[in-house]
DNA sequence: GGTTGTATAATTGTATACAATAATACAAAC
DNA sequence: GTTTGTATTATTGTATACAATTATACAACC
């Protein structure tokens, strides 16, 4: 029941009208809707979302700070996007972050939250076995989000949440291969019992395997495939 | 000559208004002017530099994206700053950063960025015999961008360029105790020596001791002026 | 004294107006 | 046909107006 309030960058922010304008642009990059070079006018988007221009620019400017548009004076913002390349250093980035997220978290985790960890792992078992790759995903981030929480390291969590929201297309790719929803579900259980063993070299070294494997899974996959993201 | 024009987030939007205000918003926070705990009132900062509210309130969204503020909905943004813990942490994910940093320079790096990372580390040379601090530490900066750029990886170059902005008042204080500028000056020119020998391994290492030691660095200062970051 | 209610002020949220700049179209010149 | 110049349009930059929300002050009440 605990940590239920705190949640990631994307949540907190889907209560004012500007956050829901940064989200729903941001994702519509990350999607694909708006592709590298394409050009954000502020009245289009206006138009489109029924908002005036104050929101508008302030998302950008946000964007703009994250890499996402290039913002350009005088002329206004371009798409830069996410390119395959920027997905895998993010996936070699993450080998190392998240094992050291899982380290620290290991390190100051509360029982409460031990509780929520198992309860997440339970869950993403639970659509596993139904195979609902949708909610299964959602529980597997659940399960990253908890450990960037547990970890109580603003820089990292804030570092890994943004890393972790730009590959999630990705994993969506990856998930579909067959086996590898299984793979991740045993992945997570045994850094879940190394957590709750209070070692942290093991969870340190189970999860920097586990990024690896996810990295490795997404080469694998067809580059027809991963051209699409 | 190359690619003098390349710079990081903070420097590449002087030009704009908008730019301008979120810099100097982002180091009055950083630099303690306001405090964690501080509302920033938006009109407040408008008749203070001379400009109307919309490039203060786009700032302060970009100050919200980076976690420097925390912005409740019709209550305004209070000032959440970087504590003494947060820096430690960064340094820590840095030791591990800027070794990848390093190796992928070595890899990738062009010969005219070699040349650039020279003339860098001559100047802080030049500046170290000289005593000067200040100057010093721009070449300092200047070394590490130069090594983010070469990685030629987007977002590693922008998480790197971030935490490298935010501890920079650590720095200071860490290039005032003796002997720490002459050590740092031999560190970077073996690290310069071994990307030009083209030799990522022992890049990386000496990139992961220069960042440690940085940090042991730190660690030692007395711990009231600590508390003064 | 402390609490509650209400009027006032302060502040943020949103939209829009106007100015400055850049893009475009099209005619005139060569 | 290409280029140059100019008028028009589109777009961004900045400021401001108005609405909605929250904070404050202060009186009335218990």
């Amino acid at each position: 029941m605990a940590a239920n309030n705190i949640i990631n960058d994307t949540d907190a922010n889907l209560n004012s009208l500007q956050g829901r304008v940064f989200t729903q642009i941001q994702n519509d990059i990350l999607n694909g809707k708006y592709e590298p070079g394409d050009s954000l006018i502020e009245t289009r988007l206006c138009e489109e979302m029924g908002v005036s221009r104050t929101p508008i620019r302030e998302a950008i400017r946000q964007l703009e700070l994250e890499g996402l548009v290039q913002s350009i004076p005088n002329k206004g913002a371009i798409v830069n996007g996410i390119s395959t390349k920027d997905i895998d250093d993010i996936y070699k980035i993450r080998i190392v972050l998240e094992g050291i997220a899982a380290r620290w978290a290991t390190e100051k985790i509360t029982d409460d939250e031990i509780s929520e960890l198992k309860n997440a792992v339970e869950l993403q078992e639970f659509y596993t076995q139904k195979n609902d790759i949708e909610q299964l995903m959602k529980y597997d981030s659940r399960f990253h989000d908890l450990i960037y929480e547990a970890s109580k390291s603003k820089p990292l969590m804030h570092t890994l949440s943004t890393f972790h929201h730009y590959v999630q297309r990705a994993r969506n790719l990856s998930f579909g291969t067959p086996g590898r929803a299984l793979n991740v579900l045993k992945e997570h259980e045994a850094i879940l019992k190394a957590i709750s063993d209070r070692n942290p070299d093991e969870a340190e070294k189970l999860t920097t395997e586990h990024v690896k494997n996810a990295s490795i899974n997404l080469i694998m996959q067809n580059p027809e495939k991963r051209k699409q993201l």
